[in-house]
RNA sequence: GGCGAGGUAGCGAAGCGGUCAAACGCAGCAGACUGUAAAUCUGUCGCCCUAGCGGCUUCGAAGGUUCGAAUCCUUCCCUCGCCA
């Protein structure tokens, strides 16, 4: 695609929220390559599906040709960004900072191309130009140029400001004036003219064009993305459990597949437009599947596989779906042992002893905390109470019902379901 | 440093000497209805067990008063606001 093509595409795929210059901008993409950056801070070991939004928009944007610089704020992360936080934040130690900066700095470098001869991508820690600079010569080099009055019109500020029983500390406040020098230090290092976010970091953004203006008299743009909600306008993205972390170790590749199966008919549309690199048309022909037979789901699988595929390469997307086709295809009494194989691993395992299911066994209860399907054995108790558990399809009735060698499929396996879309398999060694 | 407000279950929020494991709302979990959807209705929602008008640990922390404390007293810690 050509470098002046990004805007449509982002408008077309719901991607575009606001632009400080939007008619400026599209002039100059259309003229040529331009370097733009988004910063994720350190503020988790993991990035989550929330952050893909804006990382998979600077991959967009690399695709039309344009240079993306991936930011890693281990500055930034050290104070804390108040936007869109109605409480202050405990601030990180710096160990942890780096080890958080540690495992994602390669989930950044994941959806980037770095090896292309035109226009590879960067990563970058804005720590690097923060953390020799001394306090004075940042209030003279930053500070002198902006005012609080601007600082604290922002919604981020002022929000907690009228909230007295929060309050908001000098550190967040000043977050702002950190992102900000990292435009203008990123504007002189490699020309970048462009600054991209999620809609919250507009307060942020326009310090950073400012200064940039004020300081080298340069024109920069910030664009900022919507934030990924639901059909009802809660935040997407988020499980009881927490976040859907990109990290399989925190989010299995299963369950991430799960997640995205799991889409509301009201927003799958969007998800796909939003999260995938599918074309329009493809987009629209699922649309239109979803409208004439929501029931089979077309649209979320395609998203789910998609995703998966994405974070977590093919072979994982394959072996997620082929898991859910298992458990939510047909009858789980004709799984074959081949495939019991291939579940075991996909879905939560657990091991036991062969030793623990003889005699009288062990009794579904406890199977259900070690599977992890249940957290207590209080809770276990209330899910069989309630009929939503049962063993290898077979509602468990009773809770002292137990599961013994006999129940063993193939020898070898139990599998569990709570509910109608927990799973987890036993396996006995 | 002074004055004031406050710290209750995942969150919000009642309770202000006994019947409090603690109202209510949200979130969660399960059931019904379904399509691994949404909405709705129902149940459940500290932990343990031999499941009972049972045991244990909770209402910022530690002591104390009392037959009995989330509730009263003391000290301490923390949060917020106002004033210096």
């Amino acid at each position: 695609m050509s470098t002046g093509a990004i805007l449509p595409e982002l408008d077309w795929r719901g991607l575009y929220a606001d632009c400080t210059d939007r008619e400026a901008l599209q002039k100059r993409t259309a003229t040529g390559p331009i370097t733009l950056y988004c910063g994720f801070d350190p503020t988790s070991d993991s990035l989550h599906v929330g952050n893909l939004v804006p990382l998979f928009t600077l991959r967009r944007f690399q695709q039309c040709g344009h240079h993306p610089i991936a930011l890693a704020g281990g500055a930034t992360g050290m104070i804390g960004d108040p936007s869109g936080k109605s409480d202050e934040r405990n601030l990180l130690t710096p160990d942890q900072i780096d080890a958080h900066l540690a495992s994602i700095k390669p989930q950044l470098e994941r959806f980037l191309d770095f090896s292309t001869k035109t226009n590879p991508a960067r990563v970058v820690n804005n720590l690097d130009w923060t953390k020799n600079m001394s306090y004075l010569e940042f209030l003279r080099d930053v500070g002198k140029h902006i005012t609080v009055n601007s600082m604290v019109a922002k919604d981020s500020v002022r929000s907690r400001m009228e909230d007295r029983a929060t309050g908001i500390s000098y550190a967040e406040f000043s977050y702002m004036l950190l992102q900000g020098f990292d435009f203008t230090h990123l504007r002189e290092t490699f020309n970048c003219e462009l600054q991209i976010g999620a809609t919250d970091q507009w307060g942020n953004i326009t310090v950073g064009t400012e200064l940039t203006r004020k300081k080298m008299g340069a024109t920069v743009w910030g664009l900022v993305l919507p934030l990924l909600v639901k059909a009802d306008g809660t935040k997407y993205g988020k499980t009881a459990e927490g976040a859907v972390w990109l990290d399989p170790k925190k989010t299995s590749p299963y369950r991430f597949y799960q997640f995205f199966v799991n889409a509301d008919d009201a927003d799958v549309v969007k998800l796909l437009k939003m999260l995938t690199f599918l074309p329009e048309e493809s987009i629209v022909d699922l649309s239109a599947r979803v409208a004439a037979k929501p029931e089979a789901r077309e649209a979320q699988r395609v998203l789910a596989g998609e995703m998966t595929k994405l974070v977590h390469g093919e072979d994982a997307a394959d072996s997620a779906a082929v898991a859910s086709g298992i458990l939510f295809g047909g009858s789980v009494a004709d799984v074959t042992e081949a495939a019991l194989n291939d579940l075991a691993g996909e879905v939560p395992t657990s091991d036991v002893a062969r030793s623990a299911l003889e005699g009288a066994g062990t009794t579904v209860i406890d199977l259900l905390v070690t599977s992890g399907l249940a957290a207590s054995k209080s809770e276990a108790r209330r899910a069989v109470e309630s009929g939503g558990v049962s063993l290898n399809s077979a509602k468990v009735d009773g809770v002292a019902s137990a599961a013994t060698t006999k129940d063993l499929l193939f020898g070898k396996y139990l599998l569990l379901r709570k509910g109608k879309r927990s799973y987890a398999i036993v396996r006995v060694n």
